[in-house]
Formats: structure tokens, sequence, C-alpha cells
DNA sequence: ATAGGGTTAG
């Protein structure tokens, strides 16, 4: 911490304080000059007014004094004259504190100096009111420590502010933050006696950043049981869950019933819409509202560039973003992400490369490694593994195992096994425990056809008992969601499904599908080896969708990792044998399958 | 005089 001169003011005493008649005036005109200052020039200017004036221990003043710095510069200044250890006022107050420590909670890099202010406030004796804690929790959010959070908790009970209502809300909101908090945030809330719209959507919220957001779809379920008006912000949340469980009915769901509540319909809402309808495999309707709204922010531009990205749509992302250029919105790094990884997708490397350059020397933004992630990924998809390693090689910063895993992967499926193999066996040193090396190095001995090897890294990651993460594919039917994982036999529709599952196969052999065995990580025989395959959770949520749905209609479901090489050429006979057009959200992208054929031209 | 929950990302 760099507060070098307010560390050794070790003692904070409080004086009565008294205003002395003739005084009077002095603070009327400090008052009337704090109106209209802000930046430090002018903030030095009436701190010499202020000592002039011998108000250097006038609470009123110094409040306002604190309260008037514009910007971080201006609070720094400002908290370094307070609380200076050679000042010869020691007026300090609650509200002088909560001034300072909502300054730094406000903005996101300086939460650390907000606690600092807190805990100088409370080694000087001064006691917190009930306006402190919601910008200390604030604060505490920020840096997302769980021990830390849990000291601050104790110190809400301590002063007796565990009922005030601000106080519990963005108390489980702190808990949601922090890492490992949930169920703390849980507890809170369940202690809540008369829970408002707020707690409910700090909870739900909580849940969808953590990624549980079935359970704040379950939440917000309840939330209406019991009878508590859910408002934009609760729809924000709920939506926002909609967007990651790729809730399509769901969503759409949402947006009739903030149309029929009346709900405001904030930029935000709007936004939360977008998102939703885009990520949810409605791109062209998520356009629709884009183009209906006003108010739109860069979370609007940057959403729907990124919801085209998702689908293929490279070129008219990149359409958008020129508009968006051409309506004055300045491209923050989120949009670039976005815009790169439009370029990825849709193979449009030239693009790529030109907008990586204008971002650099154009918007004179520095690349940080996500960007330097869409380029590696949009050399790999294209095929270019040496460009993509040459282009690792010159980035200014270490590439990340994100990074490497995308060329790890390029390697298996171009060819260069070799190469993949070293920088996988590198990988798994630096990262022993992450499940996805070492699958990624059981696919590659697979397509080296070195058996004994792809057994022996299965046995290593048995021996450290790591599992395969388990896919899972979920698929919505008559407003209810349901979610496969692989030889699934919970359905009750089970022995059907496998039926279907089998005549599907037989069919798509007729055709002419081979299946794809050799990425299959078990070691058995190459029948057993078809039959797992065959299991798949999203063949069974396929023939799941074929028999509960007429003829004709679209199949939609959303995978939890990437679509596997066989479930995607096996997806195309079944588009073409069946006739549906059948819309696959994986882990990255859309593929739209239709006529045996896929949007992302086998490109993924 | 000062208070709570929300959106975009490889």
């Amino acid at each position: 911490m760099q507060f070098q001169a307010i560390k050794r003011s070790k003692q904070i005493i409080i004086p009565a304080f008294k205003i002395a008649a003739n005084t009077r005036e002095a603070e009327q005109s400090c008052l009337a000059l704090l109106q209209v200052c802000g930046a430090v020039p002018k903030l030095i200017q009436i701190q010499t007014h202020i000592v002039k004036l011998g108000l250097r221990n006038n609470p009123l003043v110094l409040t306002k004094f604190a309260s008037t710095a514009s910007d971080l510069k201006a609070i720094d200044y400002a908290s370094s004259f307070l609380f200076s250890p050679d000042s010869d006022a020691h007026i300090y107050d609650a509200f002088l504190f909560n001034t300072i420590i909502r300054a730094y909670a406000q903005t996101s890099h300086t939460k650390h100096k907000a606690l600092y202010f807190y805990s100088v406030m409370l080694k000087g004796g001064v006691l917190p009111n009930k306006f402190t804690y919601p910008f200390v929790l604030k604060a505490c959010a920020g840096v997302g420590d769980l021990n830390l959070g849990k000291s601050v908790h104790g110190s809400v009970v301590k002063f007796g502010f565990e009922d005030a209502v601000h106080v519990r809300n963005t108390m489980i909101h702190m808990y949601c933050c922090c890492a490992g908090g949930i169920e703390c945030a849980r507890q809170v809330f369940d202690e809540i006696p008369n829970l408002d719209s707020v707690s409910w959507s700090a909870m739900i919220g909580g849940y969808v950043r953590v990624g549980w957001s079935s359970d704040a779809v379950e939440l917000f379920r309840e939330m209406q049981m019991v009878g508590v008006r859910p408002d934009e912000i609760t729809m924000v949340s709920v939506l926002s869950a909609c967007t990651d469980l790729g809730a399509l009915e769901l969503g759409k769901w949402v947006e009739s019933y903030v149309e029929k509540e009346g709900i405001q319909k904030s930029v935000e809402l709007c936004n939360a819409l977008i998102d939703m309808f885009a990520k949810c495999g409605n791109v062209d309707k998520a356009l629709k509202l884009f183009r209906n709204m006003t108010g739109r922010t860069i979370v609007s531009w940057t959403s729907v560039i990124d919801g085209l990205a998702m689908h293929g749509r490279g070129m008219e992302a990149i359409s958008l973003f020129e508009e968006m250029i051409g309506a004055g919105v300045e491209p923050d790094d989120v949009a670039f992400i976005g815009l790169l990884s439009a370029c990825s997708h849709s193979g449009l490397v030239d693009e790529g490369k030109r907008y990586f350059s204008s971002m650099v020397e154009k918007y004179e933004r520095v690349p940080k490694i996500e960007h330097y992630g869409c380029m590696v990924d949009m050399f790999c998809r294209a095929g270019h593994v040496k460009e993509a390693l040459e282009f690792i090689h010159k980035m200014p910063i270490q590439p990340n195992p994100i990074v490497l895993r995308t060329l790890i992967s390029a390697c298996r499926a171009h060819g260069e096994l070799k190469l993949g193999e070293i920088i996988t066996k590198q990988l798994i040193r630096e990262e022993p425990m992450h499940e996805s090396n070492y699958v990624l190095l059981s696919n590659i001995y697979a397509k080296m056809k070195h058996w004994e090897k792809k057994t022996k890294t299965r046995e290593v990651m048995d021996k450290k008992g790591m599992k395969k993460i388990p896919g899972s594919t979920m698929i919505e039917l008559d407003n209810e969601l349901y979610e496969f994982v692989a030889g699934d036999k919970s359905h009750k529709q089970s022995t059907e499904i496998y039926e279907m599952v089998d005549e599907m196969g037989r069919e798509m052999k007729r055709a002419g599908y081979v299946p794809t065995t050799s990425e299959v990580l078990l070691d058995i025989d190459e029948e057993d080896k078809e039959d797992a395959l065959n299991r798949h959770s999203e063949k069974l949520a396929i023939a799941f969708a074929l028999l509960n749905t007429p003829p004709g209609t679209p199949v939609r479901i959303v995978k939890n990792l990437r679509v596997c090489d066989d479930c995607h050429s096996a997806t195309k006979f079944i588009s073409k044998i069946y006739n549906r057009e059948i819309v696959v959200r994986d882990r990255n992208r859309f593929h739209h399958f239709k006529d045996g054929l896929c949007s992302c031209r086998d490109f993924w």
C-alpha cells in the first residue's frame, strides 16, 4: 500500500468541537468555494484557504472537501490532506470516512484503499454507522476474499447493523462475489425474515455469477411463489440464467412476462434480452431488438456482434462493428474480442489480422491475452498451425494454458502430432491437475495410433483421481428443461430413446456414415466404441426430440462442451435423413445443421 | 448530508 504519510498517523484523537462565532463567516465562504471545485489544482487552492481561515478542524468543511474531489487523483489528494499526520486537525467522524470509503469503493481498482480507510476508521475509534457498511461490503465484493468478507460480517454483527436492510442485501452480494462464498450468501439470505426484491435479485444474480443457472431459475420460481414482485434488475439476472442455459423458451417467456407486467425496459434489460436471443439461437430476433432499441451502449453492440460471431456470420459482425464506429461508439477490449472471434469463426484471417493491427495502431489499445488468444484460434481454425506458433513466439506476453490448448487441438486436427505431443507434455508439467490436458494428449496418441501410450495416459489420469468432465446436452420441450448425460437411463422414455438411437444409427450407416471411433477414451474394442459414441448425450437428446416433436420441427440443443467429431458428422446425416433443421449450441459457437450440411463449414 | 441487487469476454 502506498499510503506512507497516512500510515505514520498511528493515533487519531477526536476532541470536542465547537464553532467559534467569528468562524461562521469563514466557514460559509469556504463552503461556497467548495461548490465549484473538483480536480487537484482547485483542491490545492481550497486547501490553502481552509488552512488560512483556521478551518483545519471543521468537520463540515473537511467533509465537503472530501466529497468534492471529482476524480481518483483528487480523492487521493483529498484523503492525504485530511489524514496527514502533521495535520493539526483531528476531527474525524463517520461521515468523513464514509465519503472517502465510498469514493474508493466505487472505482474498481481502488477497493483496497476503501478497506484501508475502513481500518483507519476502526483503529481511530470512529464508530461506523449504517451507511458505512454498504460501502465497505461493496469493496469486499470487489476484492473477493471470503475470509475478509467473513471478518467484515463479524464487524457488522458487532456494531449491530446486521438487521439493516441495505446492509443485509449488500452482504448477500458480497458473499456471492467471494470465491466459495455462495453458501454463506444463501445462509444470510435464508435468515432474512422479510426478503425484498433486492435480496432476491442479489441471490439470483449470485447463482448466475457462479454458474448455477438452473438454481437461479428455481429461485426465481420460488420468488414468484412467495409473491415478491420482480423488477427489471431481477429480470436481467433471470435472462442471464436463460442465456447460460440456452433456454430459449424460458427466455421468450421472460420477455412476455416483462411486457405483461409492465416492467420497465431499461437499457440493461434490453441488452440482456438481445444477449439471450443471440446466444439461445435466434440471432435475427436479437438484431431486431437491437435495431428498435434506444440508448444503445457498447454492451448492446458487443452482444449482437458476438451473437453474429457465434453463428458464423462474420461479415455481418464486421459490418456492425463498422457501423458502431460510424455511430461514434469507441470500441473497448470486449468489443475487439467479439470482432476478432467473429473473424476467427468465419475463417476471415486477413480481416482479423487487419483489425488486430488497427486495434493496436489506430485505437492504441494494448492487446490482452484474450486478444492474442483470438488470433491464435483464428490461425488454428484456418489450419495455419505454423503461423499460430510463430505468432505465439512473437507475443510480448506468455501464452496461457487456454491459448496452448487451442494450439494443441489444431496440431491434432492438422497432423502436427509430434509438435502437439511436445506442447501437451510441457503443459501437463505446468498444470498437472487439469483434466483436459490429458484428454488432449490421449487424443493425440489415438491419432498417432500409439495405443499403449494412450492407455498409459488414461492410467495416469485414474491414478491422479481425475475424471473427464461429463458431457451433457440440454433440450427444452413444452416449457420443461431436460438434461441428458452420456449413457443416461434416467429418463422415463429411456427404452424408446435407445431404440431410436439404434434406428438412427442404422439409417445413418445406410447413408454412408462411418463412426469416428479413434477419439473414444476407453480402451475397449471397436464395436463397444461405436456403442459408446451412440450413447453420447447429444445423440440421446436428438433422439428424444425426434420422438416427441412433429416432423419438420426444428430441433434445438445445448451442449456443455465442444461437439465431438463423431456427433458433428452424425448430426449432419440426421438433419438430412429426418429432414430436420438441428441447431446445436456448443461451448464455443452455434452449428446450424440442414440438409446434411453444417453452418460452421466443418470448421470449429 | 452519506445506503442495497443488473448486462458484453477466448
